[in-house]
DNA sequence: TGCCAGGCGGGGT
DNA sequence: ACCCCGCATGGC
């Protein structure tokens, strides 16, 4: 039984900063139960916000959604669905800097505006531990399966289904079974864990260094994982998440030895090496490294169409 | 059909 | 600080 949301305000957003693509930003890495094209849904604590482009030049229109009675703070949601679009953060440097990459150059004029959509901490480490040793595709199957097995699926009108993500909580009370069904493999011992462990850690350290010493305790978390969730939890781009797949493109694009793969892509990004490394997966549209490594040879380094899902194209699929 | 994939931990040297 | 292996699963 689909419980169907009800609409509870509106608001306006401003896009002050510039440069800033919404679609990008709304589309890449995203499932249809929370973009159809046009619209993009953020599930926060207790309700659904619906966001789409006004008519007028850098406004963006937001609808309040609540499949029960919740009783919440506009400002609050207001300042959540305006940090989770990244509506404050301005990239412009990053942009410029980019621009004159090797790699990134072409991706970014195309994608140019692209800000990372900021999920829970929660949400980004399980996003993180489905891309362990397997393929983008994989790595998002599997997350596709947790999300339909364990969240809860609501109707917004207009809008068609959309998703609740399962919470720790849930994954809990439920055990591995359902992971396993979900076909994660051993990856499942490791989402439990992580839920336990936010189930009974009160309260995180803010700030990222902190945090990722206590995420390191989880067994089954480690350098990738926390820093990929870091990147897309907090914006905090300073520690790279760099994969056999991205550290074999550097070592080939920039000629530098494995030895100092990591030294070598802090210096050339300094604050911006997180968004760098997350802008190349979009760029190379996830192609497994063989594929990955060929497109840059042929100068291919900008999103292609494609009849099987990329990380800009994902929530046709899926 | 055995490899191998956007890791990780445990074991060795 | 390295190197090596096993590990679920799915796709060549």
């Amino acid at each position: 039984m689909v419980k169907e949301a009800k609409l509870y305000d509106i608001f306006e957003l401003e896009v002050s900063v510039e440069p800033y693509n919404f679609k990008l930003t709304a589309q890449a890495y995203n499932f249809s139960w929370w973009y159809n094209g046009r619209s993009l849904i953020i599930p926060l604590d207790n309700v659904l916000v619906k966001i789409k482009e006004h008519d007028k030049e850098n406004t963006l229109v937001a609808e309040i959604y609540s499949h029960n009675n919740v009783e919440y703070n506009l400002d609050v949601i207001v300042e959540e669905t305006a940090w989770t679009l990244g509506l404050h953060e301005n990239l412009a440097e990053f942009y410029d800097k980019a621009n004159r990459d090797p790699l990134l150059g072409k991706a970014a004029e195309k994608l140019r505006g692209y800000h990372v959509r900021t999920t829970s901490l929660w949400n980004a480490l399980l996003i993180g531990v489905c891309q362990q040793n397997a393929s983008f595709r994989q790595g998002w199957r599997m997350l596709y399966e947790i999300y339909r097995r364990l969240g809860q699926h609501v109707m917004i009108p207009g809008y068609g289904e959309t998703l609740i993500p399962p919470q720790p909580k849930t994954i809990v009370e439920k055990g591995i079974e359902p992971l396993i069904e979900a076909r994660t493999g051993y990856r499942a011992q490791t989402i439990y864990r992580i839920a336990r462990f936010l189930e009974e850690t009160p309260s995180l350290p803010r700030e990222p260094w902190k945090l990722k010493q206590f995420l390191l305790e989880v067994k089954g978390i480690g350098e990738y994982t926390v820093r990929l969730s870091l990147v897309l939890s907090k914006r905090y781009y300073e520690e790279p998440p760099i994969d056999r797949w991205l550290k074999e493109i550097i070592i080939q694009v920039y000629g530098v030895d494995k030895s100092n793969v990591e030294e070598y892509y802090r210096r050339i990004w300094g604050k911006w090496a997180g968004l760098a490394a997350l802008l190349t997966t979009i760029a190379l549209d996830a192609e497994t490294l063989r594929k990955a490594l060929a497109r840059i040879r042929e100068g291919r380094t900008v999103p292609e169409e494609k009849d099987k899902p990329t990380p800009l194209t994902l929530w046709k699929y899926f």
